[in-house]
DNA sequence: ACGAGGCATGACAACGATTCTCAACGCGAC
DNA sequence: GTCGCGTTGAGAATCGTTGTCATGCCTCGT
């Protein structure tokens, strides 16, 4: 394949294998949020057959690198999402599961300026809305 | 019953024994986050023997009930504090545990504006924030 | 007070997600 | 080609959490 140029920036993210890249496609056919073992899964279903402990490596490493979401689960399962490169957030209906990204400046500016002012550095921030989306709530 | 009628209101908490008083009795010692296994292993020390079971069943039945907080750390594991009542956040250190709640009101008003522009209704949303606070990164 | 019915408990097994182990493998360099 | 080292994979190990089920203890009716 004539591949681009985008690859030899691949050189902080280890060594290109079948395995790390059958990874990133799989991370590139969904839209929404998946467990390592569904990608697992999903990986072996379509041919190509990579170790569990991979998938894991493989999103961790990713997930490191800033070019994966990942968020927990209520009952604590990480799940891993493509990154759309810009922080947002997600808006969650909890009677469909239709979600919405949306991002909030202020919200960044406000977790930053709250950590230091108690103090805290490298702060990291977790923030999921769950609602009724307008149908489920008409249809209710 | 010569007890007062503050436990009658106890009747949708279920039956009040020695090992729900026990994990309550618990909660009220420390401040910070602590995991199941830990309160476990706390009243296992203090004399109060309660199986391990219990203390999940337990914290579970009182997470529900509003009656504690119950967040997830940054590696899955479900820590619970008390709940002071009024709606807060948490700012937790991932190196000691210390916690922070913080208030938000500008967060608040964002998540409601957020929400109802996408026709969300009924929004509650979970918002924690994680970092190494000033004696932990002086102490790095 | 007494006994019955049922929720609660506890010891331990079971479970599921994730990580570890380590020998085999494959990619790039020389 | 072949050497070296990062990478992989299969399964075991780990760890938090939940399920099982016989026994225990409340609460209520009498």
């Amino acid at each position: 394949m004539t591949s681009t140029d985008a690859e030899s920036s691949a050189s902080s993210a280890g060594r290109p294998t079948r395995q790390r890249r059958a990874v990133a496609d799989a991370l590139e056919s969904f839209d929404d949020f998946r467990s390592a073992q569904e990608i697992h899964e999903l990986l072996g279903r379509s041919g190509n057959r990579v170790g569990l402990a991979t998938v894991y490596r493989t999103l961790q490493r990713l997930s490191a690198a800033g070019e994966v979401d990942m968020l927990r689960t209520e009952d604590g399962e990480a799940i891993y999402r493509r990154c759309s490169g810009t922080h947002h957030h997600h808006l969650v209906c909890r009677s469909c599961g239709r979600t919405v990204e949306v991002e909030g400046p202020a919200v960044e500016r406000w977790t930053s300026a709250v950590a230091s002012e108690h103090g805290f550095t490298d702060v990291a921030h977790t923030l999921e809305l769950f609602g009724t989306c307008a149908e489920c709530a008409a249809r209710a």
